[in-house]
DNA sequence: GTAATATACCTAGTGCCGTTAGGTATAGAG
DNA sequence: CTCTATACCTAACGGCACTAGGTATATTAC
């Protein structure tokens, strides 16, 4: 389990990072965010659809619809140029506040 | 700058870290946090106050009144064992996602 | 001496976002 | 044929940072 406020900062990058290694749908990243962390992440449907569609308004990914060979309608999503540059921000915030928290840690900056 | 999102998500470890090393009040709390950050998180006194109550009022930090040497009032609080508790559950919360997302950046783990 | 700045605390209104709790529809498994 | 997994969506609710104030005292500048 993850806290609420931890899971609103980490929902935007990871969703970035994860279309940055190519188009994905919904159903599919919730999988591999909790594939990714172990189990750590779970999110609910609820939580991410409106997150996509958030992203794709403020055009930082794009989207289509596309039918798999299963007859299945899904709505695949991929990154803008403007997303990966999103991304690149979100990176460097991160690590910003990643190397403040570590400091008062100590030196265990890497348990990844 | 950092988001909001991830300044809610790291308000709470960073509070409680800092008052790890030792009590302090509010308005060095927020010095301190600049200064660790290198000026990346500048936090306003209208977001920490409120943090402060509410950590105070689920005990995970003490308060009380104090007056300096200089004769200023000051409020300090030192963390409680429930915050010690607490903190090294979102310190473990934060690797979890830390690590997911560094998956996904790359080898790239430690640039703190 | 007095005006400006830094220190030090506080609160109210606003908007965003995860959570909870639903709804709809199709494909595959038992 | 029923049940589960897949796959999408939305509405109401609560929590929290942000903005924009307010109060009061000590220090510095003119």
């Amino acid at each position: 389990m993850v806290s609420k406020e931890l899971v609103a900062a980490s929902t935007r990058p990871l969703v970035l990072s994860v279309l940055a290694e190519g188009e994905n749908y919904g159903y599919a990243i919730i999988q591999r965010v909790r594939e990714l962390s172990g189990g750590e992440l779970e999110w609910s449907e609820g939580m991410l659809y409106p997150v996509l569609h958030r992203l794709e308004r403020d055009k930082l990914i794009l989207a289509s619809w596309k039918t798999s060979e299963s007859g299945r309608k899904r709505r695949y999503y991929r990154l803008s140029a403007r997303g990966a540059r999103a991304m690149e921000v979100e990176q460097r915030e991160w690590y910003a506040v990643h190397a403040t928290l570590t400091q008062l840690w100590g030196a265990q900056a890497c348990t990844a």
